[in-house]
DNA sequence: TGAATAGTGTCTATAAGACAATATCCC
DNA sequence: GGGATATTGTCTTATAGACACTATTCA
């Protein structure tokens, strides 16, 4: 099919390609962290496997990604299957290519993360069981990274699937890191509320207290959010006004 | 070889796997943008594709991913065979995906980038001509991101493959946004350099000149660099101090 | 001596922590 | 009124830009 000469690398790559199928070829799925901040913890929904391997224990949700769709394309597609959730913050976060990650065949997956308020979040109730939320437990501080572990209600550990301990540890670490320059809290909030609701996010995610006078003002100042002039009610004290993200605040 | 019974997505999931050869696998490359500043402009090391597609243009060194080994020794693999370096910066970027990208097959793409000194980067003399450097032509500012051109000494464009233009693009904006926190300006420097060196650099990173007076600084007051005692000679004025990077300044 | 860049010191503007004082709602 | 949190204002400290000045080498 070509002419016969001296093949150099860049030939012998070109021939590999073009008849794809000649050289075995791994695996690729996408999984999505789906985050949210409920009472102080970051939350990540799970699935139960129920087959082997690692039968019985918790996954991200994932799936293959198709020939014909995009990766961000197959992300979208396995949070709509798996949460029934649409047009929430998703965004690839790193590729996890281990030989041994999947003992059954070379898998490499593209790991992505999603955000959402806690209300919004509904779990379809299909799966009884079978797909949970569950409270992040981070035992480093900063931006060191490493795995985290998930837990149940009770603090009981919920054992996780393959590397999805170490793939959930830098979903932390990301956020952590993009929260200084990103607008990324407000993708854990309904559209309307507190600067109080928003420093409790700040602090879930970067898992210690932030200073309150300063942090109401760098958000204001910085304009990233705007007064809605409606204001809390019942709440037992003087109620907070309520604010809405201001798009594009420090994009650019 | 399993029970029968109403097959959920998960089951399905399983199976597919299971028996890998039974669909369609994309191929997966790793593609590498191993760059470097040469008088004021960032530089990447680029290969001319003498095959189709894109014959003639210009393409990141790449290769593909070898069922036995990681995703990140791929990545060392391919810096290695095209470029003679090892133990340089190396990282993995972002994974491009789009299913038209490589009109040939459905190819997933890992890219990475590298960083070395200009000292340390000789580029191979075998492939006369089909490897070189070139210059990258940003036309953004800051770190709002989008594809950069390359161009030649006499300023001509080099056409790149693919989606090339879109990695390297991506690389400057990483590159933009890590070096305010992370220690990457010393990866395009060798082991001694001047404050000045170094400023440059970072300069010639962001696209945009720094304050002396503050540069100083910062560098100094972070203990990021500590002085050797050694001073330049022969530079027709004031020799400056040398400088070497204190490791693990702002790790942690 | 003069050119040229290195390196130091001071002043100012800005952002963040600490803390105090006042405001407002619900009971 | 009292409890509780919101909101504003002041003071202080750390950092960065601006700018002026001194230091050192080589031609």
């Amino acid at each position: 099919m070509k002419k016969q000469r001296r093949a150099t690398r860049e030939e012998r790559e070109f021939l590999a390609t073009y008849d794809a199928a000649r050289f075995p070829h791994p695996s690729v799925t996408v999984d999505v962290a789906l985050l949210t901040a409920i009472r102080g913890t970051l939350q990540a929904v799970l699935v139960r496997r129920t087959e082997h391997p690692d039968r019985g224990r918790w996954s991200l949700p994932g799936g293959f990604v198709r020939m014909d769709e995009s990766l961000d394309q197959a992300a979208v597609r396995v949070l709509r299957d798996k949460s029934g959730l649409q047009g929430v913050f998703l965004e690839q976060l790193y590729t996890f290519g281990e030989p041994a990650r999947d003992p059954r065949t070379r898998v490499i997956t593209v790991a992505y993360y999603a955000l959402v308020d806690a209300a919004t979040l509904r779990l379809p109730q299909e799966a009884n069981g079978d797909v949970r939320l569950a409270a992040l437990d981070i035992s480093w501080a900063g931006e060191r990274g490493g795995p985290v572990e998930a837990r149940d209600e009770e603090g009981k550990k919920l054992p996780l699937a393959f590397d999805h301990d170490d793939i959930l540890g830098l979903v932390v670490k990301r956020l952590r890191g993009k929260l200084g320059y990103a607008s990324i809290g407000f993708e854990l909030l309904p559209d309307e509320f507190t600067l109080q609701q928003l420093q409790s996010v700040h602090e879930t995610i970067l898992g210690r207290n932030l200073n309150k006078d300063s942090f109401r003002r760098s958000m204001l100042d910085s304009r990233q959010v705007v007064a809605t002039g409606r204001r809390e009610a019942d709440v037992g004290h003087r109620p907070a006004e309520f604010y809405r993200f201001a798009r594009k605040a420090k994009e650019a």
